[in-house]
DNA sequence: CTTCATGCAAATAATTTGCAGTAAG
DNA sequence: CTTACTGCAAATTATTTGCATGAAG
């Protein structure tokens, strides 16, 4: 996922060079907040406003070139849209790890959709805990 | 799930009356943002005041009596606190619904935690789509 | 009584908007 | 060229805080 311009121009949005920054430290970083891709992006372009931040992040979530990611007890991130997959989220450090998983909760959440007759579009799975590296640490 | 002054006590928490009812409209509407739960609430109660429901849902929260469902493009609602379930959310009523199912997803979670070393502690499962009463709806 | 909770008003944080100037296609 | 995008500043909305009063245990 390198051609930030040819997705751009694939959801009708114009490549500006505030846009393929957003989806480049999105990318880099994997799950990031508003403020997170502010924070990064103005390194590199110190004009950027948080408006036009804000702007953007909506309008990608609308073309669906982003994916909104809520979080308990914060802020929301966002992440490249991309095959669905679920995030294990350290309440410890913050970090937010995705796990590709499509093929062993597909079956389940469609079935468990159809029981109620629900027409399932799309899935949201966050599990917390504790991550590898900061149980670790906490060992020590 | 009625006596909710045996619930504060537990948590050590006044049983004061917006206390009461706060937990009261949550358990007969399920899932309710602050000011949803505000609205409801100021009817039975006109002096209260929305800072003391931000305050009190802090506090459940922090206690465990109440818990945040994040959801996607919109606040999040708080429920009480009961079994792990999964949540039907449509997107064309904004309806929240409830599917217990503990048993189907414990294990499956699990296996996907263990598998990264991570230390699970809390599952989240939203499922984003439209209600069979919406799609009757539509039908028509 | 004593401590904790409430309501109010003010402070702060988060997000959105309008608009004149700029850049992309 | 033309339309869409940006940055700014102001407006709005959401959330938090401090403090004097009031209620719960």
């Amino acid at each position: 996922m390198t051609d930030y311009a040819e997705l751009l121009k694939k959801s009708s949005l114009k490549a500006t060079f505030q846009r393929m920054n957003i989806l480049s430290v999105v990318d880099k970083y994997g799950h990031m907040s508003v403020d997170d891709i502010y924070a990064e992006v103005v390194k590199v372009y110190p004009s950027l406003s948080l408006a036009t931040v804000y702007k953007n992040i909506i309008l990608m979530v609308e073309k669906g070139v982003l994916v909104e990611v809520p979080i308990v007890g914060k802020k929301s991130k966002y992440e490249l849209a991309k095959e669905d997959h679920i995030h294990l989220v350290c309440t410890e450090c913050g970090a937010v790890e995705d796990k590709m998983c499509l093929e062993k909760t597909d079956a389940l959440f469609h079935h468990l959709s159809e029981e109620e007759h629900f027409s399932l579009n799309r899935r949201q799975v966050n599990l917390y805990g504790v991550c590898q590296k900061c149980q670790m640490e906490a060992a020590s």
